[in-house]
DNA sequence: TGCCAGGCCCTCTTTAGGGCCTT
């Protein structure tokens, strides 16, 4: 059964080409639906954390400077994920700092990323609004106690995830939506998802995602 | 101290502009 690797980083700020580094990581494994393993670690980079950030993830520069070094987090963060599927929230800025924190170590990223955003917004188009939070309340999904720490939003991301399969497997009885089918969606305008995923199912013997490259 | 960028998407669009989303 496919194995996705979950993923989100608290920050200094959102422009690691700018000298922003990674504070924290989580990461959690989802396999058939379900969780299966978690990891999660401060990293300290050298950096300072600006005070509206502290305030914002409750991660300090005190806390900072009793964590692991930035290198051996994202070694060791490499490691568990090996070449996993990655999916994030609003993956476009995870991917910036999973590159950057990559490199310093001298790793290159070979798998690619799913964005529950961009998924949600095909999947779930009348949501008020594609906040992480905000699609977990309106989804119905479990809330996390402490939201913009790393494992506790990756884990929210999670849910999101499997909730994103769910609803597309009764939607259109699709047997699973295995990571390239979600990549397939996100890459889909809108306006052709809908026909894509009805031909889908018109067509059994047609695998989901070369059904959607070939009408994209 | 507060802001930074960039991809996506919508519309009063496409020769553009602005909001959302992430920390």
């Amino acid at each position: 059964m496919e194995t996705i690797a979950v993923i989100d980083f608290e920050t200094t700020g959102l422009v690691p080409a700018q000298g922003d580094r990674a504070t924290e990581i989580g990461v959690v494994l989802v396999r058939d639906g379900q969780i299966v393993d978690r990891y999660q670690s401060l990293m300290n980079a050298g950096r300072h954390i600006p005070a509206f950030i502290e305030h914002l993830t409750g991660i300090t520069n005190a806390m900072l400077r009793a964590a692991p070094p930035a290198a051996q987090v994202m070694a060791e963060v490499a490691d568990f994920v090996s070449a996993l599927p990655l999916v994030a929230h609003n993956a476009s800025f995870d991917r910036k700092f999973w590159d950057a924190e990559l490199a310093r170590i001298g790793h290159e990223r070979t798998q690619d990323f799913v964005c529950t955003l961009l998924v949600a917004k095909r999947v779930l188009p009348e949501a008020p609004s594609y906040k992480l939070g905000s699609l977990i309340a309106f989804a119905g999904l479990p809330a996390a106690a402490r939201a913009h720490r790393a494992l506790a939003d990756a884990e929210m991301a999670a849910h999101l995830t499997v909730h994103l399969q769910r609803t597309l497997m009764e939607r259109f009885e699709l047997a699973g939506v295995p990571h390239t089918l979600l990549g397939r969606i996100q890459k889909t305008p809108k306006s052709q998802l809908e026909p894509c995923l009805r031909r889908t199912i018109a067509s059994p013997g047609r695998a989901p995602s070369s059904l959607i490259t070939a009408d994209a």
